[in-house]
DNA sequence: TTGTACCGTA
């Protein structure tokens, strides 16, 4: 009979006899419940032996019992056991090590080890591996390179597997040369040695020597096991090289087949996300047997990356019914998905959720809480929820400084920008780029400059080409146009098309054409198929009713076959958002909502509304204009938030591009007339419209 | 009285 089965007969006949199993059986067993780490078979096992009196005395067994449940992980019940042993073995100690390393405590381990020194045992080739992986997990090179002396004095350097543990621990620290010198040394090599060096290029961000090293296993005869794989594979996606995972999928059907793992299975599935093929992500997902929160996270984080955030949400609420319980990883994705959408109830519904089934809020969570919020246009919220991240990391300051000012709130922004810096943390580009657009929302000139010229000279960060954007916009928002431009002809660095995009934008704010036309030269000299110039260069023309450069401007366009992002707009009712487009009918209420368009309309004139046609690409007549106003997507939203919220509601819009300026009026003069606060975020910024006024002060 | 490792998914 197999050494399995008679442990199961035997466990579970103990309860039911009086006879003491001898303690030879009980050792024998206990090895068999290590090596399948089976904690609770352990302690009955343990109960028996004490009630037997076997256990009485029997450092035998009190070695092996310390032994077992340090292998199943329950260190305090281990350490107990330990510590009433006398004569400790190197296996004792060994154990001990290697529980506290593989169950997320290096620390202990390595305080375990100097134990051990001090009480005169040796470490052998057992404890290098465990002691190795500490000081990698550790990150500690100092105390990891005096351990690799002491594995050469004690000549273990020829020990496979404390060499793998070497290659571990040094591509843990990043050390791909030691990595590498150490690897060619080796004369005999096991699958593990060309796992580790292979996952250890992927971690360390060098993929294609990953790929060149797997050719190298395979030339020296070697084949690839799920592991292997399973760096591959992060490889592929690192490179979106789908052609390539596409042949590592094939590789793993030939070479794995059936064994196929879930982890390996997870591993495709997020391959093809990283790769942008979600239908073949999808696909395989389908297939899955035995679907885990791994498998539902990478699926959901793969249409969150693309930007399809109904289907995350959709994917959310079935993950429930699949059987799989959100974590962490499942929450963060969904919530940056809300975030696209600016769906704020639901985003608060995944907060309340997070903390009805007790998950921490832990800094990741809380980031992207505030972020949300933020983004949600409930930015009271997002300062609550912010100030409860007990560990804010950079990241966190960084959203909240965006938040801050993406509503127009620069001085706050600025505020907590320095309130960071007093907490010595070190910013990097991404906060100076939050805190300086902050400063062009709010028109906050001095400050942002000051602030532009402390990142090289104070914090030792060089402004990148999305600083210099932010400072052209800056002074081309105010109106310091020659200022702006003097800033891009004396750039260190070669200007981007997103700087004069800055200074294009600027120009039609304050109708300067002359610098307008240099400006779009050079956008479209750089990037001749982005949109957005050309659309920008019509509306100057436009407004200025030069109907012929519009005429030319539209013909470029034709030629160059490009194509208007098709705008739309959002709005949430009842945790549903609602989405449409410029000119949309296809809504159920679209009559209903034509008609309060026109009823508002009325409204409007009689209370002194100029329509300002100058948006309108067309040389047509005015009230075809007008009513070409009154297509734009965020009245159709607007209306539709009108008829079916109560009075008082407060109404959330979200427009995918920016709010052109006679919806800006249009949307002032509705708050006064219906009493409402409009909130309203477009891809720049947020509005809040309140008794016939905007926040953003003409800044947008 | 007896045996312990190294490399993996979002």
């Amino acid at each position: 009979m197999p050494l399995k089965n008679t442990t199961t007969l035997l466990l579970h006949m103990a309860p039911y006899t009086t006879l003491p199993l001898p303690s030879l059986q009980c050792g024998t067993l206990l090895q068999s419940l290590t090596n399948s780490k089976s904690f609770s078979q352990a302690q009955q096992l343990h109960a028996h032996a004490i009630t037997c009196g076997t256990l009485l005395q029997n450092t035998y067994l009190y070695t092996k019992l310390s032994a077992c449940y340090a292998a199943c992980g329950h260190m305090p019940q281990a350490q107990l056991i330990f510590d009433q042993i006398l004569l400790k073995n190197s296996f004792l100690w060994n154990s001990m090590i290697r529980g506290y390393a593989c169950n997320g405590f290096p620390l202990k381990s390595l305080v375990m080890y100097r134990e051990m020194l001090n009480f005169g045992q040796k470490p052998d080739n057992f404890t290098y591996p465990f002691v190795l992986k500490a000081c990698g997990d550790l990150l500690i090179r100092g105390i990891g390179r005096k351990v690799h002396a002491l594995v050469l004095v004690g000549g273990f350097e020829s020990n496979i597997h404390v060499v793998n543990s070497l290659l571990s621990m040094y591509s843990k620290f990043g050390d791909l040369a030691i990595v590498r010198l150490l690897f060619d040394k080796m004369s005999v090599r096991d699958l593990t040695s060309w796992n580790t060096v292979i996952s250890g290029y992927v971690k360390n961000g060098e993929p294609e020597d990953a790929f060149l090293v797997f050719d190298h296993m395979r030339r020296a005869g070697g084949i690839g096991d799920g592991t292997t794989l399973l760096a591959l594979l992060s490889a592929c996606g690192d490179l979106m090289d789908l052609k390539m995972g596409k042949a590592i999928h094939g590789y793993a059907v030939r070479n794995v087949g059936k064994v196929c793992n879930e982890f390996l299975m997870n591993s495709l599935i997020d391959m093809y996300c990283n790769c942008d093929s979600i239908s073949d992500a999808r696909k395989l997902f389908e297939e899955l047997k035995l679907r885990d929160a791994v498998s539902w996270n990478s699926l959901i984080s793969g249409y969150e990356k693309c930007g399809d955030a109904f289907k995350v949400l959709e994917l959310f609420s079935q993950m429930f019914v699949g059987g799989a319980i959100p974590d962490e990883v499942t929450v963060i994705s969904v919530l940056r998905a809300c975030n696209q959408i600016s769906a704020s109830r639901l985003g608060s519904s995944v907060h309340s959720f997070i903390v009805k089934r007790g998950h921490k809020v832990n800094t990741a969570v809380g980031t992207a809480l505030v972020s949300m919020y933020a983004n949600c246009g409930s930015l009271l919220c997002a300062h609550r929820t912010f100030d409860e991240i007990l560990e804010k990391n950079l990241a966190s300051w960084t959203v909240m400084v965006t938040g801050f000012g993406i509503h127009g709130r620069g001085r706050e922004a600025i505020a907590m920008f320095y309130e960071m810096l007093g907490k010595n943390i070190t910013p990097d580009e991404g906060i100076f780029i939050s805190v300086l657009s902050a400063c062009s929302h709010s028109g906050l000139v001095g400050e942002g400059k000051e602030i532009f010229y402390s990142m090289a000279r104070d914090y030792n960060v060089e402004p990148g080409p999305t600083h210099y954007s932010c400072l052209v916009d800056l002074l081309g928002r105010a109106g310091y146009l020659d200022e702006a431009h003097a800033v891009i002809d004396n750039m260190k660095l070669k200007p981007n098309a997103d700087v004069w995009t800055a200074l294009l934008s600027a120009c039609r704010l304050h109708r300067n054409v002359k610098l307008a036309e240099i400006s779009a030269q050079k956008l479209f000299e750089m990037n001749p198929n982005g949109m957005s110039g050309y659309v920008c260069l019509s509306n100057i023309y436009a407004a200025e009713r030069r109907w012929k450069d519009v005429e030319r401007v539209r013909a470029l366009v034709k030629k160059r076959r490009l194509r208007k992002t098709p705008s739309y707009s959002f709005v949430e009712l009842n945790k549903t958002v609602h989405q449409f487009f410029v000119g949309d009918t296809s809504h159920q209420q679209s009559d209903d909502i034509y008609a309060k368009s026109k009823h508002l309309n009325e409204q409007l004139k009689k209370a002194g509304y100029k329509p300002d046609t100058s948006s309108v690409l067309y040389d047509v007549e005015e009230e075809i204009k007008e009513k070409m106003l009154w297509d734009h997507s965020e009245r159709l939203a607007l209306a539709f938030a009108l008829i079916n919220t109560g009075p008082g509601t407060t109404i959330r819009i979200t427009k995918n591009l920016r709010v052109c300026g006679d919806c800006h009026t249009v949307i002032k003069m509705i708050s006064k007339l219906t009493s409402r606060e409009i909130i309203m975020r477009d891809i720049s910024r947020f509005h809040h419209f309140r008794d016939g006024l905007c926040s953003c002060g003409g800044y947008w």
